[in-house]
DNA sequence: CAAGAATTATGAACCC
DNA sequence: GGGTTCATAATTCTTG
């Protein structure tokens, strides 16, 4: 009976990699791959998660009065060095003033 | 004496809308728009991280000999409904026939 | 003789497909379709010319010793209305002094 | 008479500044600065109007019955190499039936 | 050659 | 619902 196992093995072994995500596909390790294209889909989906989050944050800020671009542009500000940000508005109004706007 | 409450009341209001966070600034509810911004900066934050985790992951990817190319297309594809994958890349056939290419 | 013409029509129709620009493949007007994408590519290649001339000119200039990012500033300021310049200013100083910045 | 020159030498640099776009204002070289800034906008308007054109030509295209994805696509693919594209497609179909795509 | 920034293109969201 | 603006994603180019 086991021996008739072994006369197949080749279609046997076929029919595993088949079913088994361990297996080797064309030089592939599928598993692998697989781990690979689900950690980063999971990654994605937390990812987009928290941008309907800060959407949902800045559309109540909107209705309680406040002005979004204007809030980025806070936000984008924070990031900064004082320092930097003093340095790039002093350049600003020097070529402002230059040119007379 | 109590005179002199209602006298300084205006400048001591002034002093407390500087101490006290809860205050309104020039019309702006100071405390809802600090909570605004550092909730959006928070959850920025955790967006930033995650997207370290998947250059992460494309980077051990490719040292494992993955292409990332073909991985980010794979996994665009997989957005995709089959059938909307099927239909784009017969229409692209049906023109690069045409074209001769 | 004539016959053979009959005998051979599909293939010579085929033939003249190959050759000729204007027919259709696979219900594709192969003319239209090569004429669309050459004249987009030709405008792309505009565009990209363009691109390095503007390239061109702030390199000069940041050789002149003109701060690049601040010239983008300015030319980015002066397509909005100086009516909405100062808009925006205002709302950002307001909510800057509400948070103490 | 070429006395007054000297006297008033530093009003009158100050009012020739004002009036004379050749002049420097706060160590900016104003003429030179207009000019960069005047050419890159000239460019940029340049650039919009290609941009124009080509939506154009993608409207016209997709009123003909034409996919306009697909035709994007096809240029896409016509800026790369024969090679690149084969490899490319390559890898692809190599993940894609490791996958069971 | 790799990493980072900057630009461009595509897709989504918002307003009309 | 369509058009336009805005955000994100990808590609490209520069720099270390």
């Amino acid at each position: 009976m086991d021996m008739a196992f072994d006369m197949n093995e080749a279609v046997a072994s076929r029919a595993r990699q088949a079913a088994d995500p361990d297996s080797n596909v064309g030089g592939i390790a599928v598993d692998r791959l697989r781990s690979v294209i689900e950690r980063v889909e999971r990654l994605e989906e937390e990812r987009k998660a928290l941008a309907g989050d800060i959407k949902d944050i800045f559309a109540e800020a909107k209705s309680a009065g406040f002005d979004v671009p204007t809030l980025k542009n806070i936000i984008r500000l924070r990031k900064k060095e004082p320092s930097e940000i003093e340095e790039q508005e002093t350049l600003l109004d020097i070529y402002r003033r230059a040119l007379g706007m």
